[in-house]
DNA sequence: TAAGGCTACTGTAACGTTACAGGAAAGAAT
DNA sequence: ATTCTTTCCTGTAACGTTACAGTAGCCTTA
């Protein structure tokens, strides 16, 4: 591990003395007795049954009498058994274990927790344990989505910010192991994922901005190399044709990129004459940057432009209600990714299983009273 | 688990049909090759020597020949092998797993993923895995942190938002399981923690707030079970006295609570006579609220109010600089657990390791400017 | 009465690893 | 020539689990 340690005596930071001169707090009567866990033959002791019969009884095993197996859960139960995983997994082969594979790049704001909390929560009441693990996207591609597979970590593998051509879907798809993604390719490969429509939330944007009266409309999308980023540039271009609105490029700049350049970006957009009246952000830290670009061009939001922003928290509806948002809910994808990873780890559910999140443009209460007081300007 | 799931066929969800015909993508050649995984038997036979050679060997054990370390360590290269962690675990009872423990919660925009991240960045050079598991502390006040040490799932714990008597402390100490918190307890038992110094926070939020010429302050801090609750608040009245400040109470929001009720509060608060002129924020998202609220009663950040805020991100920097905020690492905060937490395994750190954060309340570009273009109003 | 077939249970082996108790070979000391 | 040391390596057993091949006892069926 790099990086400075906690050292064994005080600590190479700002450490603080010991606040307590005992060495530990209460250890006057027990030294140790860890209490010993109880496994199948300890059941089975006690039981009068053999360990096999136990571990079968336990799984509801058809040849296990009824009676016996009431007995056996009831031992169980009381000892507060819990089968040992490393025993499992050794005999098994089975690590119950799901990875979720995370890039270490700029986060929109806990879009990861929510992730996180939302697979939590499904796995939660499963025998599946989430093991979180972070991939440098400009190293090795594969990164440990690699490792994993070839240290058999995990039983099952999630990952996000997918590309169109995707190097872990195809490793993933040529060993056969199970993994499930919040995104999509357009390789073709049949396999479970859960996405936000980017593409027809780009264009009910676009439409959301014609119905403000807005005519020039530029878009701020993801990085390029990101799938998504095509779905949006397609939505946001069929909304402008459809409508015979005019499209501004933004060049250089994406969702991700840092707040200066995405500011300073805009606000050069925004002095020149044919300058954008609505603005499609793909992300709600960009949504920001962009607002406060614009602002720094002396323009006005709500007046003399709009903007509408996809985000995953209801932040805007707290300080920038004049922004419009669509929500995508990484916590419901969490849950749905747990449940379709374990599903096809299990064999119960199909590789081409898959969620298609239809969003919805929120209209927030000002803009409710903006549209009741003085209309459409 | 609970909720709808992926469905065996085509799910619960508006799911949409296959995409492709075939069921598997590419399956011509070989219909399942799963590449062995070499073991310590596998090297064992390849080098002529016994399987315990080749593990004290691995593990560069004194009695063994330098040649021979090396011989089978090239062979272990060249194979690419990975020790079976379910067989290490079965042998040596260590899981080589350290559990996060997560509030479900409401939380601070996004601060768990960067405690993830960082986490997750120290144990990635080591053999250690983080798995993340959700509590609600609604519950059982133990939650997971029983579950685990039954179940032995991991070899340490980490959790954060600590009481300042807190359940989990008592009990971890008690069976002997190593742990570290984000947070500390005041109750004298010595653990490893990481803590962002609150009280300091707060004092130079009110100092800082006094320079601005402000006099009347009011405290939004964390929910009040929270240990730091009480250093926040402590550091706020210190301050307050020293600079015989005046203190306005605000009664029944913690940072913790809903948009609508800090809103709606401090608007009632700003519209009495004595109404506060600065407001110190315990959270950036109740900031927000804190600033709506004030702003509802009609009075204008910066001019008739200012408010210092703790933030983990750098939002306020891109849309809001006339909150000066003092930033809490929380990323680094995970890099220094995650180190913590595997010294205090492996016992090369000891029990009363600490970190205290040291708070500093930066001053924002625009303050910057107003103070030069103006000076203190 | 014997053969066949259930029902309900059991012992053995193996997954991959490491602790432990050895032990062979070679050199050093007596 | 014998004993002791040191060096380097090995086999066995065990962690907890489950797959597999059995088996004892009993009840049918011919």
């Amino acid at each position: 591990m790099g990086g400075a340690a906690p050292s064994a005596t005080t600590g190479g930071f700002a450490l603080i003395g010991n606040m307590v001169s005992h060495d530990e707090t209460r250890s006057e009567d027990a030294p140790a007795q860890p209490p010993v866990r109880p496994t199948l033959k300890t059941i089975a002791r006690l039981a009068g049954l053999g360990v096999t019969t136990v571990s079968r009884a336990l799984h509801d095993a058809p040849d296990i009498g009824e009676e016996t197996k009431a007995r056996v859960r009831r031992l169980a139960e009381s000892l507060g058994y819990q089968p040992n995983r490393a025993g499992v997994r050794l005999r098994t082969g089975r690590s119950h274990v799901i990875a979720l594979v995370l890039a270490t790049e700029a986060e929109e704001l806990g879009i990861n927790s929510q992730l996180i909390y939302g697979i939590s929560e499904a796995l939660s009441s499963s025998t599946y344990q989430l093991v979180v693990m972070l991939h440098d996207p400009s190293a090795d591609p594969l990164g440990p989505v690699r490792n994993i597979v070839e240290a058999g970590a995990a039983d099952g593998i999630l990952f996000a910010r997918i590309e169109p051509d995707d190097a872990r879907v195809r490793f993933l798809t040529e060993r056969g192991v199970p993994f499930a993604t919040h995104g999509r390719t357009s390789m073709g490969i049949v396999h479970p994922y859960f996405d936000f429509d980017n593409e027809a939330y780009a264009e009910s944007a676009v439409r959301r901005l014609a119905s403000l009266g807005r005519r020039r409309l530029a878009l701020v999308g993801p990085p390029p190399h990101l799938a998504y980023a095509r779905h949006m540039a397609t939505g946001f271009c069929r909304g402008i044709s459809a409508l015979g609105l005019e499209k501004v490029s933004v060049e250089g700049i994406d969702t991700d990129s840092p707040h200066e350049r995405i500011q300073a970006e805009v606000q050069r957009l925004m002095q020149r004459a044919d300058r954008p009246d609505g603005i499609v952000s793909g992300g709600a830290v960009a949504a920001l940057s962009v607002t406060a670009g614009a602002e720094a061009a002396g323009l006005v939001l709500g007046s003399d432009f709009d903007v509408v922003v996809k985000e995953s928290s209801d932040l805007f509806r707290k300080f920038r209600p004049a922004i419009e948002t669509a929500r995508e809910d990484f916590r419901a994808a969490g849950r749905w990714l747990a449940q379709a990873i374990v599903g096809r780890i299990e064999g119960t559910v199909d590789a081409d299983t898959h969620f298609l999140d239809v969003p919805r443009i929120e209209v927030s209460e000002t803009m409710e009273e903006r549209m009741a007081a003085g209309g459409i300007r």
